[in-house]
DNA sequence: GAATGATTTGACCAACTGGTCAAAGCAACG
DNA sequence: CGTTGCTTTGACCAGTTGGTCAAATCATTC
């Protein structure tokens, strides 16, 4: 194992390889659909050369979904309290879909990890996620109060913008079928729709 | 392997309680994630005893997936060209939401499937489904054009119901974590918070 | 260029997995 | 009650999987 001391140049690069290689195949099969072969090669090592940087398949796991998180809820920390609410609003939207666009694997990765009662981060996401919300409901409630904005669920209304966003990335073949083809790119089109459904959805 | 002739009583009974347990495995852990094993002592069999029923694991699996999706879009293809835009929209997301309420294992199974590529069911996905969507998109526009639903586009909106009602099933986890434990009921308040969205948005 | 430590690998292992099979158990019917 | 065909199972197999290890290779520094 590398030393804890610090990273040589090829440390860095090989494990930065690896988690790449590993996002693609813990994304696309899920936690126990990947294999330790498969994200070696991937990443272009011998599976003893992977195990020499990573103690386990499940340490590389554990440190791409530890990550992922933060930056996951990092355009929700963004909307600022003092700002206009409907654009606040429509930019968190714009965000996410963005990231959803930019970084479906993450997207995925996340997604098959909730959708299997998220084994290992449900700490987490009671705790630093739940406390997070908490915090921006009673921010969209006092906009809502204010008559800034119409009053809606402000659980619910997070709740839709993560499901409306995020489906764009976890449901991509879904949605490729049946707009046509690979070749077709939704997500122009995506965010006309969620600008205009959330601007009727919450103008007073 | 059962007759092709008639199934007996115990045929039925253990092909029922197969299909069951195996709807619960399949839909916790994967294709993948998911042991023969498991899946027969969950129906309270062997594992040889199972593979007596069914040939293969995959062949479980397949059978679940195959009536699901005519299942899953039943609710969309009941929606009513002559019936009344806004309320057949708004009757289609109720039914959707009360579905993924009352078979959140259906749902996360076709997740599943759907995040990793929809491997087993891409065909379906481009043949019947997309048929059935291109169909009610007709429909949809041929309502906007009327003047009787404000204009949205069609596909994104269909969408846009699947994944807002799907997610209270498949994110389950997240929902009760930011919403403070599993006692509480989403269901109600996201009914009517999606009920006032889909109002909204398309109310002319 | 020798020594030191980092890196890589082939060979290996134990556990698990999907699936087979022959034989045993069981129910039903004449 | 004995035969027939459905049902169940213990034992087994070959392939895969996560992970180990000692030995070999490579890079760096003196």
């Amino acid at each position: 194992m590398p030393q804890t001391r610090q990273a040589t140049r090829i440390q860095q690069k090989n494990r930065a390889a690896i988690l790449e290689a590993a996002l693609d195949v813990f994304s696309a099969q899920g936690f126990r659909g990947a294999t330790v072969d498969q994200i070696a090669s991937a990443a272009g090592l011998s599976k003893p050369n992977l195990l020499y940087y990573f103690p386990s398949k499940e340490a590389i796991h554990g440190e791409l979904l530890g990550g992922l998180l933060d930056t996951w809820l990092d355009p929700l920390r963004a909307m600022d309290p003092n700002g206009e609410p409907l654009q606040e609003i429509l930019a968190y939207v714009r965000r996410k879909l963005e990231m959803s666009r930019d970084f479906p694997r993450e997207s995925r990765l996340f997604a098959n990890e909730i959708i299997q009662g998220a084994p290992r981060i449900a700490d987490e996401l009671s705790g630093a996620l739940k406390e997070l919300v908490d915090e921006k409901v009673l921010v969209i409630n006092a906009w809502a109060d204010a008559g800034r904005i119409a009053h809606v669920d402000a659980y619910h209304l997070i709740f839709s913008i993560w499901s409306l966003t995020q489906h764009y990335a976890d449901f991509d073949v879904q949605v490729h079928a049946v707009l046509g083809g690979p070749d077709v790119d939704p997500y122009p089109a995506a965010h006309d729709y969620l600008q205009q459904l959330f601007t009727r959805l919450l103008t007073p």
